[in-house]
DNA sequence: GTAGCCTTGATG
DNA sequence: CATCAAGGCTAC
């Protein structure tokens, strides 16, 4: 697999959890973000969420939420929507069954194992920290308080992840969706600094097809100069990534069948370098903070949809290059994406935590990591259970071994979708998806036979896959009903086309 | 109903 | 026998 891995001119990841400042046994829990008291019903939660839990349980609780079903659960806040408090318990992975019917006291569960499991995890984990602490950029007493993100595309909660002691209700007053709107800045401040450039980069994105698809293929300048949508930090990208630009197949490449290559020569031509992609959209988010005042900067929020957005734009710009693509009419081409891009997404999200993820980290495209534990113990109901079935994909995709052939794969099966209602040459885009299929089992059968059934596994992946991208459309289009979501960018019109 | 503290009892 | 994750109790 072709992993660029960190480029030491590039600013270095870092590892985000308030947890750095507190020994290990003041971990948060998951659900409301206090004390943690041990592990009850699979997992380290605090004595009030343990007991909440039981209760709801024994007495069969069915709860509704007077509001969104994602009001925030927090320390101040728990008691205030027990439904969402019960939906994000589950959320976070407690466990019915460790209730017993029978009531017994005492005694041990069938969950002690995953307990001991667990405690191991974290102490390696631990052992880890204090090995490679000393080279660690720490976080600055202001970074402290930096929002949490569960990753570049779910869109996020903008909740700032506050120190018990403070008050973050006042956040919540005007979003009763259950993230705050900081304007606190989020980690990338860390290694933000004084860009000074003004490229600004909320453009005209609404004339993006009708202003750069007929001006395709190849025409020099055509998305670039004959429209302003594309953000800046795409400029260029035609010139130094170019898919006709002969690419060299990575050396790592697990597999280089002469049936496979083939095939697959075509399906990878257009795919983009993750350490390019991660050092414009960290350069251009840099430039959007400098270019805002102090006390005008972005919040967290903002800056995953603006991370999202310069993601999507990548796919769609990907898309666009691919050869096989570019048979189909210009309509066709804008139906696909249209129906598609969330998918496309969260695709790239997951092959995104499968290649470079830690266990418990959540990879976002500027090469940033946020623990999952800091952002269950600071979402929402709806966010947190988004992340918690991302974060139970990309276990099942790491231990499927998805290579990068695959992943490509599974782009152009979700890309080529001849389902879509309004497509006009259907058959193409069928033979296309068919084509795909082909290649992808062939790829599987000869590089993985050891998994049997890996093409399989792969493809039953795909309507959770699906699954997730409606939930993450139907939350960012909440989002951006209440008028988070940034102004003009490709997201919010994606949401907007689906929604008219 | 909530949450902090107490009691219980299988497990290693 | 110590541990610790279940359920129970009870002031609020």
């Amino acid at each position: 697999m072709d992993l660029p891995g960190y480029h030491p001119q590039q600013p270095q990841p870092h590892v985000h959890h308030p947890e750095d400042l507190r020994p290990e046994s003041e971990e948060n829990c998951p659900v409301c973000g206090d004390r943690v008291s041990g592990y009850h019903y699979g997992l380290l939660t605090c004595e009030s969420c343990k007991g909440f839990f039981k209760r709801s349980v024994q007495n069969n609780k069915h709860y509704t939420c007077a509001d969104q079903q994602s009001c925030p659960v927090n320390l101040s806040q728990r008691k205030r929507c027990p439904s969402c408090r019960f939906q994000k318990c589950l959320a976070v992975g407690m466990k019915r069954e460790a209730v017993r019917a029978d009531r017994m006291r005492g005694g041990r569960n069938k969950f002690g194992p995953l307990y001991r499991r667990d405690r191991q995890m974290k102490q390696r984990r631990m052992y880890n920290q204090e090995q490679t602490a000393p080279n660690r950029i720490k976080t600055e007493p202001a970074q402290t308080h930096c929002p949490h993100a569960p990753s570049d595309f779910h869109g996020i909660g903008s909740q700032t992840s506050l120190p018990p002691s403070s008050d973050a209700s006042h956040h919540y007053h005007t979003y009763p969706s259950g993230m705050g709107h900081s304007s606190e800045s989020l980690p990338l401040d860390c290694s933000m600094n004084t860009g000074r450039g003004l490229t600004p980069p909320s453009l005209p994105y609404p004339a993006l097809y009708h202003c750069t698809l007929p001006g395709y293929p190849q025409e020099k300048g055509g998305i670039h100069s004959s429209c302003s949508s594309a953000p800046a930090n795409y400029a260029g990208h035609s010139t130094q990534n170019h898919p006709f630009t002969p690419r060299s197949t990575p050396a790592s490449s697990p597999c280089s069948t002469p049936s496979s290559s083939t095939a697959f020569s075509q399906l990878l031509e257009g795919e983009q370098d993750e350490s390019q992609l991660c050092a414009k959209v960290l350069a251009s988010l840099q430039r959007e903070q400098a270019n805002r005042g102090k006390h005008d900067r972005l919040n967290t929020f903002s800056i995953m949809c603006k991370m999202a957005d310069q993601t999507l734009f990548g796919l769609v710009e990907w898309a666009r290059n691919s050869s096989l693509f570019k048979e189909l009419k210009v309509e066709d081409q804008m139906v696909l994406l249209q129906s598609c891009w969330s998918e496309l997404l969260v695709l790239d999200h997951l092959c995104r935590q499968v290649t470079y993820g830690k266990e418990s980290c959540i990879y976002l495209v500027t090469g940033q990591q946020i623990e999952v534990s800091t952002i269950l113990s600071q979402a929402g109901a709806t966010l947190s259970s988004l992340v918690s079935r991302t974060q139970d994909l990309v276990s099942k995709f790491k231990a499927l071994q998805l290579d990068r052939h695959e992943f490509v794969c599974l782009k152009y099966l979700v890309l080529f979708n001849p389902d879509v209602k309004s497509v006009q040459s259907r058959r193409q885009v069928e033979q296309t998806q068919e084509k795909v299929n082909r290649a992808l089992m062939e790829h599987t059968q000869q590089c993985h036979s050891g998994q049997s059934d890996k093409f399989g596994q792969l493809l039953l992946r795909l309507p959770e896959v699906r699954s997730i991208s409606l939930q993450v459309e139907e939350y960012l289009y909440q989002r951006h009903l209440l008028g988070d979501l940034p102004c003009n960018s490709l997201l919010s019109e994606m949401l907007h086309t689906k929604h008219n």
